[in-house]
DNA sequence: AGAGTGACTTGCAATATGCAAGTGACTGTG
DNA sequence: CACAGTCACTTGCATATTGCAAGTCACTCT
């Protein structure tokens, strides 16, 4: 579970385990409600393949997400949070405070992303 | 001032600006009193010189940061956040929690720096 | 003149990302 | 029962980013 980080400061631990490009966006779907691998895909930002996959291995072995079949023949996999990965809603929605407030352009999100709990 | 992002989405917004392993460790430097390259350097984290030139040019370009000269002679600058900058903290605060709160080993930061304001 | 300081810049190897095409395990249709 | 279709990946390869080490530049101080 605990992996070799950077320094023991939060923020660099943090940044260790969710600073790059593709994995908040991951989770911003799964928060609304996503859990299929092609649901990830079908998002504006056109994350890759190779990537989604990639991710979605790093945030389970994280502990971010857990996977479950949601069939058998072929066996297929849903995503969904964990309580740790579910801990990250506060973090995005300051994260949508933020660039609602300082970044012209951005959408405001629904009002159910933004309540608290 | 505003660029191409992956999406209108705020959460990609901010990843596009931020999103990447070093640029919140040189905002919370900054945030903790640092204002030179040096200082920056010094970090736990081991920043290196050409990451740090260009992650610097980047969060000025982004508004994130200002620089100016602490003496002339030759002229070198000190780097400060502006309000947009600053605006990121609670975002860093937002970040400490969930990182004390779930990933075991990582440090409680000063009072200082979790007091709201 | 020569050492020291602070802030970078440069070159290059290692790693990560992005793009397009391919694969595997099935199901359902003619 | 061959065959098109679906979903979830995997693979190969070009490009971009990162990391490491060394070098440069503009001075000041001894």
């Amino acid at each position: 579970m605990s992996q070799k980080f950077r320094s023991p400061c939060p923020i660099a631990t943090t940044l260790d385990l969710v600073g790059d490009r593709w994995t908040l966006i991951i989770l911003r779907d799964l928060l609304t409600g996503k859990t299929r691998y092609s649901e990830f895909l079908s998002s504006p930002e056109k994350i890759t393949t190779n990537i989604l996959a990639d991710r979605l291995e790093r945030m389970e072995r994280a502990g971010l997400i857990a996977k479950s079949p949601y069939q058998q023949r072929p066996v297929r996999y849903a995503y969904a949070l964990t309580e740790m990965g579910r801990g990250l809603h506060p973090l995005l929605r300051e994260i949508c405070r933020w660039a609602n407030r300082h970044v012209p352009g951005t959408w405001v999100p629904p009002a159910q992303f933004m309540a608290e709990d």
